[in-house]
DNA sequence: CTTAGTTCGTTTACCGTCCCAACTAAAGAC
DNA sequence: GTCTTTAGTTGGGACGGTAAACGAACTAAG
């Protein structure tokens, strides 16, 4: 009685955008790409039977990715009835996806290859605080050179490059607000765009936990899960969520303000000048404070002190110092409270603690897990669960990276030559 | 250099679903459908210049849409240079989409024709806590058949059916969890469609706050809005959320239970057992106990009798009484705290208040208003603005027929015959 | 009244993509 | 050596979107 195919996404949600046979072709391109991606190494036969398409469309599909150089014919299957199978791969060799990015304290750049596999991890140290944007830019245009510069040494074509900043990014890739970085309506795509000379790959600039999210999600533990929430644990606490498979960024982009989510109007000042918000509870400086209270209490940290307490804090949890132990616990029992408020709005299958909270996890997620379980309206915490991350400190260039294979696994290949 | 139309809907964010040429031609038929909702009357020459489809394209879509009685053709335009054009509207005689909901205290029934006009609005009591859920279901089963009984006589053909739950729903349509009715894995779905002998249109259960935000989106004053939250102000307090066009659900659809943020653990004692739950500061039952201090505190509330106390209260409001005046105000900052959490996490356009805030919203939202900017991380609440809902107690089964049209709208188009 | 100009919508020819069915290819089984 | 089984290609058909030409129906102006 009804035409339609149920769950065929090509007719669902779609905005005002009509559709051609382009798109067609390109979507059934990025439908056996993504099978690759997951599936690999398997034959052209494989690819038909799981994913519906025709054989026929399949081997001109298959024919058209060796064609554009994403895909490699790699042997046979063998010791089997029947004709043997031309087994395929995605083919990592020509190209590299680029993601960088920049922190209060550091620069990192990271490439992966088509497959995810890394290419290359640097770091630099930068004192972004104290520039300006036009000095940290000019730092970051540098490294987005050199890395290019490296890859294409190696032959590589650059597919696109990502930035992270840890602060709120318009569509256009204008920094808004990034308050670690003193910076307020900084158009960094074109600044970096001008810098490079506009070069011919997308360029595109997103927010840190944002990227991280998508980095936990393709390369992390929790690999291809839908609902997902990334907690950056830096000079402050956001949120990257990703909900039904989509990131999630709110009207104006202002989701994820995870670490002030106002708690106690009654409750301790946070660097925001409001009270009691979930950092002020939660946040790197609140368990340096908490955990090291010989250090000063009254002056505010800078990020580029960080690293040292929070070695101190670890070393002195493994030695099983007592009194960090119940800094640790409590302070993963006021993760846990946020933790819990996340979980009865959004319910994502997985929290993954990042930053500086990945060393400490050990310590942390039990008491988080409680206050969990303990607040969660649904049974069982409805389903969701604290983990540690995956990735170090790069997750966020990662996701980058990541970010521009996202856009080849949606459709946005590049041209044969 | 790169191939792909970026902002192709079609190529983007899709499964692994592969598409072939009936998509293309459901995406373009849902395309014109969806430009005639929303700019009826139009000519099909405006289409295909507004939509980027081709003239002829246009013309066979539209013959189409005609044969299935889904468009009409209503006259010309006059006084202009040129040839005259043909109007076309969206037909609303042939189809009905109908919308059921079930509440502790009552049954409701919406219909609405294509063109989103409201055919019907029925409502009928109902004891449904006392009863079993086969009484339940008998009830709502008699009132659907009653609906569509109506609809056929009057020569429309039902579209499709939903019915919105005060509960946790899961994909299938089985209520997994309905605290106000007492429900526990209530197969609502399947119940139904057996009461009414497997009909031939779509029929399915949905979470009621998730189908009012939905009315609120498309019927309401949000009308088009992609990210907007609706908070139902009943027995409990959920939310129904949409982000960037689509209902946010969460990995096992607890996403939105926004009556048990856990605020304070030292809190009053909430419904749910816990302390400090949203709900025991903001919910209907903190409300009327604040207010109206005479009523028994002690004794929980049952949902029939909320309606006499809020009426109540209304009433003194209207006439200035100082102390529920007073009462109100401390109960909007409740709310405002709760919306502020909401709003640091889902940076939504709009929050609406609906159920029984609705009537109290004047004297609610300024308080809240209040709250809410000062507890909001970003500048000017990041564009949140809290207002009350445009719709009547019918928003959730309103929801549900939207619901139908919905899918209409996404392309699966009832057959010309 | 006639002619030019404008806009609407259809008609026609064309092209790209997918599907189906038949075909070839290459191995193991008997 | 022939049969069976599985892999992948080829050619024909259908479908749907595109482009350009065309007829239709109106206004404007001489």
């Amino acid at each position: 009685m009804f035409v339609g195919r149920g769950s065929s996404v090509l007719t669902r949600e779609n905005g005002p955008q009509p559709a051609d046979f382009a798109d067609v072709r390109a979507t059934n391109l990025a439908v056996v790409l993504r099978h690759l991606r997951t599936h690999a190494p398997c034959s052209r036969a494989d690819i038909a039977a799981t994913t519906g398409l025709n054989k026929a469309t399949v081997s001109s599909l298959v024919t058209d990715l060796i064609d554009r150089r994403l895909v490699r014919e790699v042997g046979m299957t063998e010791n089997r009835i029947g004709r043997p199978a031309v087994m395929l791969v995605l083919d990592g060799s020509p190209y590299a996806a680029v993601g960088l990015e920049i922190n209060s304290d550091y620069l990192t750049a990271v490439a992966l290859d088509l497959a995810g596999e890394r290419l290359l991890s640097w770091r630099r140290a930068f004192s972004g605080t104290a520039g300006q944007p036009g000095q940290a830019i000019a730092a970051l245009a540098a490294l987005a050179r050199r890395t290019v510069s490296k890859l294409s040494h190696d032959g590589r074509r650059v597919l696109g490059l990502t930035v992270a900043v840890p602060g709120l990014v318009d569509a256009d890739g204008v920094v808004e607000l990034a308050a670690g970085l003193g910076w307020q309506r900084v158009d960094v795509r074109k600044s970096l765009l001008a810098a490079l000379g506009e070069p011919g790959y997308p360029l595109l600039v997103e927010n840190d936990a944002n990227l991280a999210v998508l980095a936990e999600q393709r390369l992390g533990a929790q690999n291809g899960t839908g609902d997902l929430v990334y907690l950056t644990g830096g000079a402050s606490i956001g949120a990257g969520i990703i909900s039904d498979f989509r990131l999630l960024r709110g009207a104006r982009g202002f989701a994820g303000e995870f670490g002030h989510l106002p708690l106690d109007p009654a409750g301790p000042v946070c660097g925001c000048g409001r009270r009691g918000c979930l950092e002020a509870y939660a946040g790197v400086g609140a368990v340096i404070r908490r955990a090291l209270p010989d250090v000063g209490i009254e002056t505010a940290l800078s990020p580029s002190e960080f690293g040292p307490h929070m070695d101190e804090i670890q070393r002195l949890a493994k030695a099983d110092d007592a009194h960090v132990l119940d800094a640790l616990t409590e302070t993963g029992a006021h993760l846990g409270h946020g933790i819990a408020i996340l979980a009865n709005l959004i319910n994502p299958a997985c929290v993954v603690l990042g930053g500086y909270f990945t060393d400490l996890a050990p310590w942390l997620i039990p008491s988080a897990a409680r206050e969990l379980a303990a607040r969660s309206a649904a049974a069982d915490s409805g389903g969701t669960v604290i983990v540690t991350s995956a990735l170090d400190s790069s997750a966020a260039a990662a996701g980058g990276a990541t970010r521009v294979l996202d856009a080849i696994d949606s459709g946005a290949l590049p041209t044969p030559r």
